[in-house]
DNA sequence: AGCTATTTGATACGATCGTATCATTAAAAA
DNA sequence: TTTTTAATGATACGATCGTATCAAATAGCT
């Protein structure tokens, strides 16, 4: 038997790769060679692996909205989880915190998400699938932990769970595009998320 | 004399072929040649009023900033204007639902205005300028209305007029970006809009 | 050692792109 | 009618891109 090799490890090396090239050459500016070249990988290896670039652009794109949601994940467990008294809260802040480009990785993806975002918007092979699936599953998440905590006393019974949920994960994408382009900093953004929180749960 | 003709009309005809065909082909897609056929004219024509494709792509930028404040102004006017009691909140109804695309003139606006800030992003050529100053402006003008709604006794004093501004301008515009990927319909996203109006405008 | 999956190398092809360069025609004002 | 500007036509150039095609070399597992 010859040399075994995990071939999603590779694939996901080289489409980090295409992420990271696009996000600062941006991604329709960002070709064959460059990423392979920044895999560390002959050209022909990328081939090899992704028979096609449009291939290459759905694995990559599918890969930032896993590892979005890893880290989604992760936050929200750091900040005590959903169980318990003020828990809704801490998983709404972490969704919304989480879609600030905070540091360079949020940053990376906040700048790549845009570009795979404007390009779908044309681009019909490219679908947006996973990333519109995602924010989705988002927004039913957000909406859910509201009732549950207008259910605990802990959230006005007056406000609307759906639409809550709705314009805050607008918000936070729009938030997020503001310090992109430089119009307000990291910390209006994270101002403006406490500000909505601070409104959304009251003592418990 | 030879023939006169209008050197910015002829530009604006040639922009807003570039932005017809950025809106269904994309804009990194659209070369110069279907710019042209979408124009009604020469290749060469677009060469002797854009000598270079960069021109044409920030003349294009501008002018679709230029038309969406002719869009914003007209409306509100429309709406009764900021004189008198309710004023305000014509104002912000105004400027936040003419993000949304509503319709196919402003869907084109919100499609193309997302593909040149995912390019502004990483080209620094592009430099987004009149978008940036745009929504800046605009955020100015909101905080300013809520301020003078808070002095009518029409919009509650414990909120916040800066962070509500960059919260709602950063909502309408996520908004916008929910519904042209479809996963929200314009009746949602005004309804989050209706739903944040009536939180932040009580009864004179 | 031998088989096989992995990886690289060196190109080359056709297409498309932005741009440049010739020349010519049309038309309106003087 | 003359003059000047607007507009078209027909290409052509160099570059870059995605993709395909020849081949060879490397290295692990049995």
């Amino acid at each position: 038997m010859p040399k075994r090799v995990d071939h999603e490890e590779r694939r996901r090396q080289i489409a980090d790769a295409l992420i990271r090239t696009a996000a600062t050459r941006g991604l329709h500016a960002t070709g064959m060679r460059e990423i392979a070249a920044e895999a560390g990988v002959s050209l022909r290896l990328v081939q090899y692996y992704f028979g096609t670039k449009e291939e290459l652009l759905l694995a990559a794109m599918q890969h930032l909205a896993t590892q979005f949601a890893e880290r989604a994940t992760t936050r929200f467990r750091q900040a005590g989880g959903a169980a318990g008294p003020g828990g809704a809260r801490n998983v709404v802040a972490a969704v919304l915190a989480e879609a600030l480009p905070a540091d360079d990785e949020r940053r990376v993806f906040s700048v790549v998400n845009t570009a795979y975002l404007a390009l779908s918007l044309t681009d019909p092979a490219l679908a947006i699938g996973s990333l519109v699936k995602n924010s989705d599953a988002v927004t039913g998440v957000l909406a859910e932990q509201l009732r549950r905590s207008q259910a605990a006393g802990e959230t006005p019974t007056d406000l609307n769970p759906d639409l809550e949920a709705l314009s805050l994960l607008a918000m936070s994408a729009g938030l997020a595009t503001s310090v992109l382009v430089g119009q307000s900093t990291i910390d209006q953004a994270q101002a403006a998320i406490d500000y909505h929180l601070h409104r959304l749960f009251v003592a418990p």
